[in-house]
RNA sequence: GCACUCGUAGCUCAGUUGGAUAGAGCGUUGCCCUCCGAAGGCAAAGGUCGGACGUUCGAAUCGUCUCGAGUGCACCA
């Protein structure tokens, strides 16, 4: 186990136990064992070396339930502490913080652990529980563009993250394939597939509701082939249902290769239109009326935005106020068709249906007006049994030499996945999209991207990590049986000396330590852009430790007269690469062994 | 008008489920390659954490109000 969490389940012990002798003594005025939280004791490490290796808050949290000062519970649990095998000193800070500070030899152990466990030091077992999320989700229109990709990399990041701490993980797709957008879609399709028959379109043929991407043409090029000029003369109402079928299979194509050159891979790609076939949609209408939570009314028109074409009619509405939301939502449309948003009832019913009681998705911030009416939606149609959590992501602005790159669906000149993938690179583009909270807007700068330098934090973290193969490779020149593989082994049997370890090592050693808590609150937090922010701290913690070799020799990897230290300071190193690797792992990067 | 998100150093941003004297990079100033990758490091300067009140041992973090920015606001998806 990491040596933060023994500690904090001994700390927590500890305050039991406090609790249980006080109980004896002190009938009737004793606390009561439910106030003691336990889960709110923390042990950290400190953030300062004169704080020692590990600082707890214990002595804070539960001064008044033992009816005492901070400092003089403190001073009580010091007592105890100071006996522990791990702690070569704990003192009493001010405030009533207690400090500790481990033996070396508990470091030397941790950095076993680390090298041992690999990729399992912040792995938890699994907990049994499934996790829903549905990401991406990008209309089948067109391939993705930059929204699709800050959503695609932050979705499959934090289903990696819950993967991590041990849940069982569902990564859904949700293809609107039953919509308006379908129909001009397939219209769209139709000109090309014109096109490609040698008919020349009247000028004007790409405006209003048609795709005009070029996208588009190999699609009406693919009809022709299979086709022929078999739809050419055919009435519209004969085509549609077969060209809308086609180009969603055709734009699903695009789009599932966008995500594989993305890293990305879904367990599920859900039909909107299967879903109202299979019966769904009337389910949940079913459900909702059943509840009365739908009826007929009217709605005011919206303040604030002037809309043309308003008309207050009587519209089949979905009781959202019910549920915490602002207004009662449309579930038909003036035409009578369901809306998009009754499709969607049917798809969180279905999924609930499918097992999966906790559900996340992820929408760009323009959909933040959706959140509470889905919610609400979720409560009411699984009885409040399943629980939605949205996560709304910023825009990404992509710059050029410092100037804003313009883009425009509509015109069909936007940036697409492809393009910023050929230019930087899968592993470039997870990074930097994961940089930053998903909460705020993100510049993306190509060239700062394929920077050599820290103002790059891929290649900063990506240096290090060559770094060490690096001092690898030079190593092996020295002492050749000195293989990283041989280092591991020689330094898990224990044949390293914990009285070797420096200050700057063990300050190396405690930021590496912090990784599995660091893994746990990005999953807890859902903010997987913790992760690159702490291998930044890991490759920073590495890059100062080498520099403090060239004026500390005691402090260099490679002692060409003495082997043994030599194959400690690697054991070290290879505990680093061992976090470095597995963070860029998690984040689906591959670290590199040397910069080119 | 309402809802959601965000306001931290000159700029771009971290900030460990509330913790000690708020931290990085860039930029500015001054250092460090006879030495494993200087593609790096060290140091100085730079702050009313947008503002006000509140909650408590303790607030950048939680609550209320307020100012500013972004996004969205019947039937689109």
């Amino acid at each position: 186990m990491p040596i933060l969490k023994t500690l904090q389940e001994k700390v927590r012990r500890l305050i039991q136990d406090f609790f249980l002798e006080n109980r004896e003594d002190a009938e009737g005025s004793a606390p009561s064992l439910a106030e003691l939280d336990l889960s709110k004791v923390q042990v950290d490490i400190a953030r300062e070396a004169a704080h020692g290796d590990v600082t707890t808050n214990a002595a804070l949290l539960f001064a008044k339930n033992f009816r005492c000062s901070p400092p003089s519970l403190a001073k009580r649990l010091v007592a105890v502490i100071g006996t522990w095998p791990e702690i070569a000193q704990v003192d009493v800070a001010r405030a009533g913080f207690i400090n500790m500070t481990l033996k070396p030899h508990f470091w030397l152990n941790e950095l076993q652990n680390i090298v041992a466990l690999g990729e399992n030091y912040a792995k938890s077992s699994p907990n049994g529980q499934k996790i829903n999320i549905e990401f991406v989700s990008a209309n089948p229109t067109g391939p993705m563009h930059t929204g699709h990709v800050r959503n695609a990399i932050f979705g499959d990041a934090l289903a990696a993250l819950f993967e991590k701490v041990g849940y069982s993980v569902y990564r859904e797709y949700y293809i609107n394939d039953s919509g308006n957008q379908v129909e001009c879609l397939a219209r769209s399709v139709y000109l090309r597939y014109k096109e490609a028959l040698g008919h020349t379109l009247p000028p004007g043929a790409f405006q209003g509701d048609i795709y005009p991407g070029d996208y588009l043409i190999p699609v009406g090029e693919a009809l022709v082939q299979k086709d022929g000029e078999r739809w050419l003369q055919a009435p519209e109402s004969a085509w549609l249902p077969y060209f809308k079928e086609f180009s969603v299979q055709a734009m699903m194509d695009l789009i599932r290769h966008d995500l594989a050159e993305l890293g990305v891979v879904m367990d599920c790609y859900s039909s909107e239109k299967a879903q109202i076939e299979k019966g769904k949609l009337a389910e949940a209408l079913a459900i909702l009326e059943k509840n009365g939570d739908i009826y007929t009314g009217v709605l005011t028109p919206p303040k604030g935005k002037a809309i043309d074409d308003w008309e207050a009619r009587p519209q089949t509405l979905f009781r959202a106020t019910k549920y915490g939301d602002e207004i009662d939502r449309p579930l038909k449309k003036s035409d009578g068709s369901w809306t998009y948003f009754a499709g969607d009832i049917a798809y969180h019913l279905d999924k609930y249906q499918r097992g999966f009681t906790r559900l996340i998705n992820v929408l760009g911030a323009d959909h933040c007006g959706y959140v509470t009416r889905l919610k609400a939606a979720v409560q009411a149609v699984t009885q409040g049994r399943a629980e939605l959590n949205v996560n709304l992501f910023q825009i990404v602005n992509f710059f050029e030499n410092g100037q804003p790159v313009k883009m425009s669906k509509r015109a069909g000149n936007f940036i697409t996945s492809q393009d910023v993938v050929a230019r930087v690179g899968k592993d470039a583009t997870r990074f930097m999209m994961l940089t930053r909270h998903h909460g705020t807007v993100l510049d993306f700068d190509f060239e700062k991207v394929l920077e050599l330098s820290q103002e790059n934090p891929v290649f900063y973290v990506q240096y290090a990590h060559a770094r060490i193969c690096s001092v690898f490779r030079y190593a092996a020149t020295v002492f050749p049986d000195l293989t990283e593989e041989r280092v591991r082994a020689l330094g898990k049997t224990g044949t390293t000396n914990a009285q070797n370890l420096s200050a700057a090592e063990i300050s190396v050693l405690r930021c590496l330590s912090l990784w599995p808590k660091v893994v746990e609150q990005a999953a807890l937090h859902q903010e997987p852009h913790r992760i690159p922010s702490f291998l930044c701290q890991v490759a920073g913690e590495f890059h100062s430790l080498w520099n403090q070799g060239k004026s500390d020799l005691a402090l260099r990897f490679i002692d060409a007269h003495n082997k043994e230290a030599t194959q400690e300071k690697l054991f070290l190193l290879s505990g680093v690469a061992a976090i470095l690797r597995d963070g860029l792992k998690l984040i689906g990067i591959r670290p590199v062994e040397e910069m080119r």
